[in-house]
Order: C-alpha cells, then structure tokens, then sequence
RNA sequence: GCCCAGGUGGCGGAAUUGGUAGACGCGUUGGUCUCAAACACCAAUGGAGUAAUCCGUGCCGGUUCGAGCCCGGCUCUGGGUACCA
C-alpha cells in the first residue's frame, strides 16, 4: 500500500470531497451534510443557524437566501464547509516555492530547508479544523498518550476563556476590539496597545505623531518574526488618540506596542499595568499611570497576576473574587452590548493547498473561477508536466498540464495546487484494513473489527501536524458514520530519538578564516555544523574541507598550537542538515541486519534518548553466533539432537517463554535481547542441542532477529516460514521449585543465604535460620527483637 | 517562567507489587590455545580493607521489620514550550 498511488489517494480525494460537502452543527456537536445547512437556510435564512462559519459572513433571510444566484449561493456556503476556499494570509516560502502550515514554519523559517517565509494572500483551500478544536482537546482524555504530547497538542490549540470587548474610538465611528481571559479588571485599563500590523493603525495616528508611528512600524515589519520574538525590551509609541473606557467613559491612551502580535486575538489589547507583566512593563517604561484594581495588594514593584485577591476601584465588581467577578463583568459587558463572553483558540483553521508537483491532486476543475467538484466515480492523477517547476508565471507546476495531459479535464481549468504531505497520511492505517476494496475507502465492518490502532509507535516531532491532522480526519469520518471510532491511535509510545555528535567550525565574522576550537574566544566566530565524515576525533580534515564546498575551496585556518585544527562538538539530533549522520549500512555489511536490529533493542527503554554509539554491538553479535554454534558442530554442520531435552533444559526455556512473554507486553525490548542471552548461554553451559528445545527458541527469537531464525527454523525441516509458527506456550510446572536459597537479612541487610525446602512454613524457616551458626555471629549476643519471615522470599531479622 | 522525563559501577543499562542493588552486554585485567595475532574459551571485575568487615542507587529528612522504588523538601541534567492578552 503505498499513499502516493492512484489507487489509494482517489480515496484521500474522496474524503475531501466529503469534508467540502458537510458543515459543522454546534447543536450536535458534530460534522452533518451540507444539504441539510442548505434546506434550514431556504426555509429560515441563518441568523439562528447553529454551524460553524467564518466570522465574516452575513445575516441573510430565507427570501434573502432564495434569491441569491447560484453562485452567491455557492459564496455563502464556503463560509460554512469543512474544506473550502478562501483569500487567506498564508505562510509563503519562496525558496521551496509553496505555501507551508503553521506548524511547518520554525521561527519565521521554513522547517525543511530553513528558508524565509513571508506572508502572502493567496487562494487556498482550507480544512475548518477550528471547529474540531474543543474536541480535539476533550478526546486527549479518552486515549493512553504521554502526557508531554497531550500538552503540546492542548497547547497548539491554546482555548481560553474570556471575552471580548469593543473600545470605541473617542470623536470617531471606529471600535477596537480586543480579547481578554480577564474581563474582571476591566476597571484597571487605562491604557490598550495596538500590534505594528493592526489595520486602524494609521487611522488613528494623530498628524504630531505620524513620523514617530511610521518609522516604529517601519523597523517592526523590516525585522523577521524571530528577531522580534527574541527582542525581550519594551519598545512602543503613542499613537495621539484615544478610546473610551465602556464602563467609566474615561480616555484610554492608544499605543502601538511590538509585544502585540498580529496573528493573535483580534492584534490587539486593553492593557491592565497592575495585573499584567507585560503591560506593567510597558506602562513602567512609558511613564504610564498604573491604576492599582487590587485590594490590598502592593503593585509597585511587579504586577499581580494571580486571581486570588478581592477586587477594589472597581465599581460593580469591588470586594468580589476573581472567579465570580470575571462572570459578572462578561453580564455586564454584555448587557451594556459592547462585548461578549468569548472563547479564543490559538488554533487556525489548516491550509490545504501546496503548490509543488508531488502530492495528491484535488478532484477539482473551475468553471467561470467557481470550484466544481468532480462526479464520485472520478478521480484525477498526477498529470506529466515537462518539469517539476512552477511557471514562469509562477503558478504551480500542475499549470503546466495542457488539456490533453489531464486523465480528467473539465470546466475551464483544473485545481493546480496539490494537497500536503499529511493529507494521505491521516487516513492510511484505515486502508491498512482494507487495502483492495475497490467500492470503499475501507469497508464499515472491517474497520467495526479491526477498531484503533492498538498501539502507535512513533516521534513526538509529529505532535501538532500528523497526529492532530489524523485525530481531525477520525473524528470526521466518525461523524459522518463511515467509522464507529472517533480516536485513531489507541496508545501511543514516543520512541527516543537516536542521537548523533556533531562537530563545529568557527568562522571569523565577515571573513572566510576558521579559527580553531580552543582558540575561538579570541575571535567573533559564527559556529557552522562540519561533516563529521571529514573530522576524526575531533580533528579537521582540513584539505577535506576544503573540497567539501565550493565556497570553502579558499578558507583559510588558525590552527591550535599543535598545527591542528580542532572541532567543537556537541551531542544533538541525528539529522541531515546538521552533517551528523551516521548510516548502519556499513554496520550491516560487516554484521548483518539481525545484529543492527538487535543492537538497536538492546541499546536500552524505547522511550529514551540515545546517542548512537556502536562500541557494544559486538556483544550482540557474539550472541548470535553463540546461537549459531548451538546447533552446528566443529565443521559448521547443522546438528540438533532428537533426544528427550531434560527437566533442566525445559527450566531455561519456559523460564525464557515467560520472561519474553511479559517483557512484550511492556515494550521493554532491552531485557527481552539480553533474556535471549542468558537462555543461550545457559543450553551452551547444558550442551542442549535438543530439537524440540531448539525450535521454540527459534519462534521467540523470529520476530527480533528474523534472517537467523528464519534459516535456522528451515534447516529443522520445516516448510513453512518462521513467521507463522505458533508462539511456544509457557508451561509452570517447570519453573517449580522445591528449594528456596532464603536471603537472611539483620535490620535489612543482606548477610547470607540458607538453601530451604520449599515447603517449609514460616515458623520452620524461623527455626532453621535460628539455628544457623552464622545466625548467631551477626546477631552478637544480642536477642532479636523480630523475626520477619515472608515465605519463599526473604527473611529479616530486626535487632 | 511553565510542562514532561530522568539522575544506579569505567560505559549502555537491569532490579515487574516496597523484599538478595548492579542481571545482560561493553570495557579492563589475568590465564588457556597459537610461532604470533585474530577468533574462541576460562577466571576476576561497585568502592575501601591482608582479612573479619564496613560503605554504597544526586542531596537532606520522613514512613516501614525492610526504600533505587512510597511521602515531603531541595539540587542537577535532558527534552518540549511561551511576549497567547
């Protein structure tokens, strides 16, 4: 199965085609057909309609709405659906040529490649996850994750409670709207500040302040987003004008303030010095009066930011706790009709167009540039193009299709944008369950049996894409009754990343001099990744350098005292871009895939970080050619023997069945590698070469080291492959003991150890341990106080 | 700042419900085999001490007959995340 073949993604393009034709209904809480919004619309208009919708749309009647063409009708109801299309500020990246999501953006660069990425409006399609995003949170709850990934997906999606408040504009029509999670002091704003990017900016710049304002905005916009967000001081400017304070009409100073940002709320705050740190910062550093709203509290040095005093100065809301008060003042606002009680996510709805060649095409043509979705029984396939680049127009490269080129072509043009990387993959463990069905996306009764995904093994870097993406697309499907779960992965394990050691070089600034590591402090250097093929314990390859890139060809170096240039280092993740790879191919060559397979395992938890060190992998090997010799004699012959395998020999194999068995269950892979050891090494110490003994250890070892006991479980004769054998089934009887070797411990120390029938009770232990002779050497004279005995564990004797 | 992990020999790590701390592997040392080396095999290997013995799971305290494990307080390390109003 594979996500980028036709015969899969015309699925993907088929649950696309679903997600434009529903809508969300808030009264059930959940994704409906689009035809049934349509029918409410045509017999009440939408000023009572319980859905989902952009928060632009307009209030129409139902006359209203039976009037409208078909396509303002059509207009309308992208306001609504779950994929649709809109003019949106989008995360432009000019050197990968595409739009990225939010979450593929780092720091104002572009995940992959780190290239800068500008804002840009751009028709794309969208997916309305937004209105998913209560139960995205909610659902957390009813799935066995780590807490860590929990946290950051409830944090991506950032829900607060609040409100959100009107400030009108002194002498003007104008408003300014602003949210906040704390309507209870509303009474200590005296001041609200505006982000660099808000759009009355200019407007309300009074004439004496236009230049300080522009060349503020000015040095605001020329600075990435990274740098601003770096930038911790306090930086802002007045803009000249005033709002007015709802409640008690007093003027409320407008600033512009770089600590606002755009691309949150509405870009705007009321600023409460007394109670915030950040406004307090602001005010302090303005000289701005800071109203103190607090009983009792003393905010002269820092703001009071926790909720846990009365409130004072404030009208309707002195003397009342925080909690009741931020009730009161959302009734107050909204009675007083300038506000409502809000809740604001951090979330955006996700951005599904991609202008690359390889993705998913969308089963879309335009006609007079309205989107039309194709017949059910059609799909579109990637079409050639001559090359994978955009057009000299710089539309994406499926612009380069002529007409012919497309298995589908109608309308005037087909969609040019592709869908994104997640789009296949948040859907792909459903076709896993049915992989050939021709009719379905996956059949309702195979996915009834097959249910979650029991156990996802996979990396925390998916968090806020793939695995929100998936959750979305479950919940989606479930809604619409195409599945009966609405949580894909059932329990999830975060794997450790393997971790590599980079090495560094410094270069001088502005030059093209690199000065060695332990000399680096006498310069200003920038540290730059080197591939740690050209370094050999921390010593530079310095003519490898110099080939490694053209524009190193003429570097020049300030070398240690030795006449060597060393490298810095650093332990960090194995990636591409940080030169620090280190491919197991040549492991593999010199001690074959079951001895990397195992190494890995062995190395230590699953969950844990690790850097790859392969010092011990030799270790592992030698355990498999342990294994190897078991069952070969002196001239590498395959030998078993049909003999009986004695009550030892079945001892050190169910002891292992056991000890697997358990270890499975809780992913602890480690300790079923070195189980696999001890039991090796205890058939080579009984000379057991027993068939029957042999063949289950095969089985338990398949799935960990698979080549070795694949041709091991063909040489005991078997036709068919390892793969499909019968797990070996653990037999107690064996493990029974008749002796226990009993720890004596005095005040819980370990001092010796007493070999005991099994069978002895608790006083007969005491009798026996009374009577040893060391007994009376520990105890020196003294009586004992206490004789613990916990039968076929450990005795304790407390003095 | 907040959230989540974690701290055990020279190293990776084990100890599952509070019950023998250091399984297994690496490394190191000594030995056997060999002309020699590699491989393999045998033995030793937490620290101190000739030994008896004593001390030992980041630090301080607590609960318990008994704590690496439970509780309280610190500390350090790693990871994630944030001018989110």
């Amino acid at each position: 199965m594979q996500t980028s073949s036709p015969n899969y993604y015309k699925w993907t393009q088929w649950i696309f085609k679903q997600l434009f034709d529903s809508y969300y209904c808030t009264s059930q809480d959940k994704a409906v057909q689009i035809l049934e919004l349509i029918l409410d619309f045509e017999k009440n208009g939408n000023k009572q309609s319980n859905a989902v919708c952009d928060e632009n749309t307009p209030e129409f009647s139902a006359s209203e709405w039976n009037n409208y063409s078909e396509k303002e009708q059509e207009k309308i109801l992208l306001n609504y659906r779950l994929a649709f299309l809109s003019d949106t500020w989008v995360n432009w990246c000019e050197g990968l040529g595409t739009v990225l999501a939010n979450d593929e953006v780092k720091d104002g660069l572009s995940e992959r490649g780190g290239f800068p990425v500008e804002q840009k409006l751009m028709k794309q399609w969208s997916l309305r996850i937004t209105a998913y995003a209560d139960r995205l949170i909610s659902g957390l709850d009813t799935v066995d994750w780590s807490e860590s990934i929990k946290e950051i997906q409830k944090n991506w999606i950032g829900k607060s409670k609040g409100a959100s408040v009107s400030f009108k504009v002194e002498d003007s029509e104008d408003r300014i709207e602003v949210f906040t999670t704390r309507p209870d002091t509303i009474f200590g704003v005296n001041f609200m500040v505006l982000s660099p990017e808000h759009e009355l900016v200019e407007k309300l710049t009074i004439s004496s302040q236009k230049e300080n304002v522009e060349s503020y905005v000015k040095k605001a916009k020329l600075k990435s987003e990274r740098e601003r967000q770096a930038d911790k001081s306090v930086s802002g400017v007045f803009t000249g004008s005033f709002a007015i304070h709802p409640f008690t009409g007093n003027k409320v100073e407008i600033w512009i303030g770089e600590y606002v940002l755009a691309t949150y709320g509405t870009g705007a705050v009321m600023a409460v010095p007394c109670g915030d740190q950040r406004d307090w910062d602001f005010a302090t550093h303005f000289g701005i009066e800071i109203l103190n709203i607090f009983d009792g509290v003393d905010i002269s040095e820092k703001a009071h930011e926790e909720k846990d005093v009365l409130l004072a100065n404030s009208d309707f809301l002195n003397a009342i706790p925080a909690k009741k008060a931020i009730q009161k003042a959302i009734e107050e606002i909204e009675n007083g009709g300038f506000g409502v009680g809000k809740i604001n996510y951090r979330l955006r709805d996700a951005i599904f167009s991609r202008q690359r060649y390889w993705g998913e095409p969308f089963p879309v043509y335009y006609k007079d540039e309205t989107a039309y979705f194709l017949e059910d029984d059609k799909h579109v396939t990637l079409p050639k193009v001559d090359k994978y680049l955009p057009t000299s127009s710089g539309e994406p490269p499926l612009a380069r299709a002529k007409k012919e080129d497309w298995n589908v072509f109608e309308g005037d043009r087909m969609e040019t944008n592709i869908m994104p990387g997640w789009a296949g993959s948040s859907w792909y463990f459903l076709r896993y369950m049915d992989p050939t069905n021709d009719g379905e996306f996956c059949g309702k009764e195979k996915s009834d049996y097959w249910g979650q995904v029991d156990l996802y093994i996979g990396g925390a870097e998916h968090a806020v894409g793939h695995l929100l993406y998936s959750r979305f697309w479950t919940k989606f499907l479930y809604d619409r009754g195409f599945i009966g779960f609405d949580e894909p992965f059932k329990k999830m394990i975060n794997q450790g990343m393997i971790l590599g050691r980079s090495n560094f070089v410094y270069r001088i600034k502005d030059t093209n001099t690199f000065v060695s590591f332990d000399k680096r402090k006498e310069h200003q250097t920038s540290r730059l990744h080197v591939d740690i093929r050209i370094v050999d314990n921390d010593v530079l390859d310095v003519e490898a350098f110099k080939n490694w890139r053209k524009e190193y060809s003429d570097a020049e170096f300030i070398l240690s005292d030795d006449g060597k240039y060393l490298c810095g280092n650093e332990v960090e993740k194995m990636s591409k871009s940080k030169y620090n790879v280190q491919t197991p191919d040549e492991l593999v060559e010199k001690f074959g895939a079951d001895t990397l397979r195992l190494y890995e395992m062995f190395l230590g938890p699953l969950e844990q970080f690790k850097p790859w060190d392969t010092k011990g992998i030799n270790g592992v090997h030698n355990f498999i050619r342990k294994f190897w010799r078991l069952v070969h004699d002196d001239e590498n012959n395959f030998l078993v023997s049909d003999d009986k395998p004695t009550q030892e020999n079945h001892k050190t194999l169910h002891k292992t069945i056991k000890k697997v068995e358990e270890e499975i269950n809780r992913h602890s892979f480690n300790t079923v590698v070195s189980t696999f050891m001890i039991c090796v090494n205890e058939l080579t110490e009984q000379k057991c070469n027993s068939r029957e003994i042999v063949s289950d250890f095969t089985i338990l070892l398949s799935s960990y080291a698979p080549h070795i006991s694949e041709e091991i479980w063909n040489k005991l004769g078997n036709e068919n492959s390892v793969t499909i054998a019968e797990f070996p089934k653990f037999n107690e009887s064996y493990l029974v003991e008749d002796q226990i070797n009993y720890p004596v411990s005095f005040n819980g120390k370990m001092r010796f150890k007493i070999l005991l029938d099994a069978e002895l009770t608790k006083d007969e232990v005491e009798d026996e341990v009374m009577k040893h002779e060391k007994t009376a050497h520990y105890l020196d004279g003294k009586s004992p106080k206490k004789v613990i005995v916990v039968q076929k564990r450990i005795v304790n004797i407390v003095m």
